[in-house]
DNA sequence: ATTCTTTAGGGGAAAATCCCCCTTTTTAAT
DNA sequence: ATTAAAAAGGGGGATTTTCCCCTAAAGAAT
């Protein structure tokens, strides 16, 4: 590519050695990356972008006092939501991960990679406004299959669809019919389905199903 | 790479002209890839594994009469675990994504792509065990997250506590408790809720809430 | 004074949940 | 092959919870 535009950075990390490090790392990876602001924690960085500050991209670290990465991220993606995030960080767990995108962070490093690495995903984030590695969708993959509440129960295709029909207003009644079954089996798969699941009640049973991603919530 | 090992593959699919072009563009595209046996349904694939054929790869079609692609799926990964398993589909939305990964799928495509992208998932899941798209990781991260904003009538404060422990599986009774109110009370706002969100059941009005992030999922 | 909002009460029907039981089919263990 | 257990579908009936209709008082706003 010709002409290429510039990458205005700014980078987050409360601990300075490591910081003065990164800027002149991303620095001479790749030429069109411009780091033209420093801050020691997620409020200092929030204060410049109030005051006027323009960047493209944050490189941001997780763990912070005040405030850490991840409260950042969130009050960054509220009020300035086109700037682009990366987040860095030690943790490689899968809650951390899930966290991390729910509050929508555009990409995830982990700190150990290579320089290659972050310049790619710097990139990416730019031009495609995120960056995603394999290792990342694995765990997400890994996630969906066990989740955090516990080993997710088998699910028929009986009992996804009478799940489905619980999330709806329809009554029991209602919902035997439309599956062309008594109500009495009906009852038998929600009394089956409170025990797999570990719930009480027809509501308790559809906010886990909404969660864990049995049934889409449209 | 030199001295490539064929690629084994098997095609099931219920539409013979549709399975029969897609044998034909597999062994186009790659001369690595041998399509040794095709099936219309899943139970046929299943008898044949059964009674002795080896393949590296199924491509198989999700919508099929006896069994669709996530029942096969969900069989041959209890039954061959190292078997690759690359699903075509046209549907396109989270949950389906989302049930096919938890049945085992190592790679999911869309009926549309180029035939170069059918061929880097097959290379990729031979080699790898997956095959993961942006695309695929965009909608995964995108269920992770609390839906689309949508029409939201006037809530008070009172009645957002309120339909937060209606998410919840506490019954009327503990919900006037906890928030120090009569039950008469907590069936008022049942009611006036009821009236501005236009629903008729708490299953409905927690669904209600949900999709129009006046709650979150966890 | 009137209207709206918040809180609360009574009564009763509908719906959900639970407990006991049964039969048939399928699956897993011996 | 046989047997036992689990799954699927279903019954009767009691209790609990939810939903609906009606009413009213107190306080705040107009």
């Amino acid at each position: 590519m010709t002409d290429e535009k510039n990458i205005e950075i700014a980078v987050v990390d409360d601990h300075s050695l490591f910081r003065k490090g990164l800027v002149n790392l991303i620095q001479q990876i790749n030429p069109r990356f411009k780091v033209i602001s420093e801050a020691s924690h997620g409020q200092e960085l929030i204060d410049q972008l109030q005051a006027g500050l323009k960047v493209d991209l944050v490189v941001l670290d997780l763990d912070m006092p005040r405030l850490d990465g991840h409260d950042t991220c969130k009050i960054l993606k509220r009020n300035f939501s086109d700037l682009g995030i990366l987040m860095l960080t030690m943790k490689d767990d899968e809650t951390s991960l899930i966290r991390l995108l729910r509050a929508g962070v555009n990409g995830y490093l982990n700190k150990d990679v290579e320089p290659e690495e972050l310049e790619l995903a710097l990139i990416s984030i730019f031009e495609n406004g995120f960056h995603y590695t394999d290792a990342m969708t694995g765990k997400l993959v890994n996630a969906l299959k066990d989740p955090a509440e516990g080993k997710m129960p088998e699910i028929n295709d009986q009992e996804l669809k009478f799940i489905e029909l619980a999330g709806t207003e329809l009554t029991y009644k209602e919902i035997a019919s439309k599956m062309n079954l008594s109500e009495k089996t009906i009852d038998g798969y929600r009394s089956r389905l409170f025990d797999k699941c570990e719930v009480k009640s027809r509501v308790g049973l559809v906010m886990f199903a909404v969660r864990n991603h049995l049934i889409s919530i449209e």
